[in-house]
DNA sequence: GAGTGGTCTAGACCACGTT
DNA sequence: ACGTGGTCTAGACCACTCT
């Protein structure tokens, strides 16, 4: 028998960090480790696994950042007593989404304009009164029926080259992803009732429930992008952890 | 001045995994290492910042987990294409989140009974056709207003225990958190209009869009519940990456 | 076959918060 | 003050995969 995958358990001797760490989970779930109970340190369980004290904080570390341990310098490792559980669902490129589900993917700037934006808008990218963004509309679809509609403002001051760009081949979410590098973001969902724009526009009923996301992008400068994404009626918006 | 953070570069000579980090993503920022192309491997890094090898793994392996490295055994390690961008979003522990705006929490059982469910939640709990479960429906209330409405399911052959449990004093969210460990889930976002019974429980208007999250655990050994979350109207929720 | 990342070790020092 | 986690090192071997 030559069983030797990565993570392994040898003799009732654990070796990688991977094995340490299914171990100390089996630990917690079984109650063995409470929740809010101390576990022991890193060199005794290094002692009691026979490895180095550096696998077992490479097991612990890993727990940790789950949420399933808490860790303090002094006062030691604890079983964590609310699982924080943090579900890490991939931000959807519009593009791979559609077409990996075998759609053909499609999009059309509905319209495209230079203008001072209004007072929300303005505070979300935290321009002056005066400072005149690009407002771009874009309705996307899979293999041609409505599947979001895009209400995009860019900060031209953090994406100059943006002018040139006329969108005929790639889309507006495309592009920035590409050009733009970008340093982290906020997302919020919500929901709201379709208007009628808003019906005709995603072939769906006045008045049906429609998914929200609003996200804006920044860097380290300033705030690139804030966009509103309305999704077609029965969308989901799936994730695992 | 004796300013010695945790991540620091020491004239220009990079030592800390963070500041290799910091150092690596300014590269990719400023196209010094565009996407898709090589960059060197561990061992000249190594060199080049002045640390161990293990330092850079470090360091890079965390870039790799974010999504915009990518790396490979024998191929090397290269800037990610679409930089996958996925958020960590916490998992909602309601009250946590009320009481964490300083408001009061409250809840109410509406109903408790158990019977065996219909298809659609016999197959999303994987349970017999003549399984009976536990259905509960609560209402989460901030500041006595309305907050979110849960319909669940919970396998009872998983968590035998909970017959006994009244949920006076804690909620079916928190029992279930404090007493079942559980392995992952499914998590997934929609929205509808509020039919006429959930604008009544909710305190909204008929046909206001709801955000609605559908949410499953299991572990191990089976799938622990299945739950329906229904949001006040205008509830928004927020993260950040 | 050979090169690259993945991991482990044994030891050391440091940062930080509890005591 | 002191104990615990956080990190770094220098070296080693292994696993995977591209050529």
């Amino acid at each position: 028998m030559t069983s030797s995958t990565t993570s392994s358990t040898i003799n009732g001797t654990t070796k990688t960090w991977q094995a340490i760490q299914a171990e100390v989970r089996k630990r917690i779930n079984a109650r063995l480790w409470k929740p809010g109970a101390l576990i022991p340190h890193e060199a005794d369980l290094a002692l009691e696994f026979g490895c180095a004290r550096a696998t077992v904080n490479r097991a612990l570390r890993g727990l940790a950042e789950e949420g399933l341990l808490t860790r303090q310098r002094r006062a030691g490792t604890r079983v964590a007593l609310n699982p924080v559980r943090h579900a890490r669902f991939e931000i959807p490129v519009i593009r791979s989404e559609i077409e990996g589900r075998g759609q053909s993917f499609g999009f059309a700037i509905l319209k495209r304009e230079t203008l001072v934006p209004p007072p929300d808008v303005r505070a979300r990218l935290k321009t002056g009164a005066k400072v005149a963004l690009l407002h771009l509309e874009t309705l996307y679809t899979a293999d041609g029926a409505p599947h979001v509609f895009e209400d995009r403002w860019i900060n031209l001051a953090a994406v100059p080259s943006i002018d040139e760009e006329t969108f005929v081949t790639i889309s507006p979410n495309e592009w920035l992803v590409r050009e733009v590098p970008f340093d982290g973001g906020d997302f919020t969902f919500s929901a709201l009732a379709a208007t009628s724009k808003q019906a005709a526009l995603l072939a769906c009923e006045l008045g049906q429930g429609l998914l929200v996301l609003d996200r804006s992008t920044h860097n380290a400068q300033a705030v690139v992008t804030s966009v509103r994404l309305i999704f077609h009626a029965g969308y989901r918006m799936h994730t695992q952890i």
